[in-house]
DNA sequence: TTCAAAGTGTGACAATTATCATACACTTAT
DNA sequence: ATAAGTGTATGATAATTGTCACACTTTGAA
């Protein structure tokens, strides 16, 4: 079966090569250690940042100590809240989840680019509206057919994000633990490995020197009742 | 004690008054009974809507007939997917939940809007960025405390929205069935039934002519570990 | 004013998911 | 080679939530 597998899909694709250009070019560079915090709810939301290596998750913690990840972000990602003009804070914390290369764009020279340049607040515009729909449809999906259904669409969004295709089945570029999926479906840790070890044996994954490997996407489509959404926002 | 309620935080507040009766002035009114659809999923997302009167519910369709509810929205709102000078299908529908008087903006006047006075353009990304740490939260709200907590939150969000305060609680000038507060939660209406029964034992609310009256807003924040989120995002 | 439709209340039970406990595998540092 | 740390696997059990069934109440239209 032909599985189209578009891994890569980075939001900052939607920029135009010229926009994306000026954005580069007003970046700080910064490193972050895996596990350094990039901002915390709370903070003020007066920055964007670009990601040149590394991966950062951004997830809120609950009082009793649970995570909820909302997103993985990685090279050629660009995230943040783009408070344009005004004071918002941050409702989630961003952390370097990998050693990090952070282009750190103020608030002050967006608004300066936007002004002087009005195209490029479409180009933001248009990065809104993906992130908006990515948090729509991933509601849907952790809601819509239970856990199973919400390890299932993120199963998917992982083939596409880190997705390659070998002889075996798709295999991933990045190691996610169980409780890492957990935190992403707002599940624990032996719940996704019962289920994962069910999707085991039903032949849907397999594993490849400890990493999970999907050998049947379709069959994870069934069971989230996949709607092929477009591909920048069906990903992790 | 004293609650401060502070209902009708529309979000068209976000632009400018100046802006707004640009936005006003392009429009086109029109009509739309009760049940009525004002666009489906996986309609091009080419128009804005402004809520003259009325109320409109957002919201997807499961294949196994549940309904998942995003938002309500009513007089003074604006709503749609703004996917400025590209193409973007809805993921969600928006239907009437009342008889409606509903401003229709083309996606070409609001282009042409942004063109020649580009700093709409900044309330525009200011509005998007609210509904878009709306979403935010409203999944916080729903994962986090089970579904006790999502309900507690949804009926603070009903109180900031909706509520009146009297002497003898917090009055919606709104009537929500449980099915329709089961929708905003991901739940059943049976189950939401249960657990309102048990706040109102808990003497958290009380009825009044058979419509809910809030007695008890704190013990609602504990239930769902409250933040006092600002008021524009938290809202049903 | 009466009847159908829509909404509520609740018991009994099933399914799903979380919690707690424990064993084991695998890596890495000493 | 050993111990500490991290991650996986799985049983037993509890808690939560959903399903089905049915009675009752309220509402609104004929």
């Amino acid at each position: 079966m032909d599985q189209k597998i578009n891994h890569a899909i980075k939001n900052i694709t939607i920029f135009s090569k010229k926009h994306a250009e000026l954005l580069r070019k007003v970046m700080t560079v910064t490193d972050y250690k895996k596990g350094e915090t990039i901002y915390w709810e709370g903070d003020a939301a007066e920055k964007l940042y670009f990601i040149v290596s590394g991966m950062v998750k951004v997830f809120k913690s609950a009082d009793d100590g649970k995570d909820l990840v909302l997103n993985y972000f990685s090279t050629d990602d660009l995230f943040g809240e783009l408070a344009c003009f005004g004071p918002t804070n941050y409702t989630f914390t961003a952390e370097a989840a990998k050693d990090c290369k952070i282009g750190v764009l103020k608030q002050r020279e967006i608004e300066l680019l936007m002004l002087e340049k009005s195209e490029i607040s479409i180009d933001f515009i248009k990065w809104m509206s993906y992130m908006s729909q990515y948090t729509q449809i991933k509601m849907r999906d952790l809601l819509f057919y239970g856990k199973n259904g919400a390890l299932a669409s993120t199963l998917i969004r992982m083939v596409h994000s880190y997705g390659k295709e070998t002889e075996n089945g798709i295999q991933f570029t990045t190691n996610f633990t169980n409780s890492d999926l957990a935190q992403l479906i707002g599940s624990t840790r032996e719940t996704v490995n019962r289920m994962l070890q069910a999707l085991k044996k039903e032949g849907a994954i397999s594993y490849n020197q400890g990493s999970i490997v999907v050998k049947d996407l379709d069959y994870l489509k069934t069971i989230c009742h996949c709607e092929e959404c477009p591909l920048h926002i069906c990903r992790l």
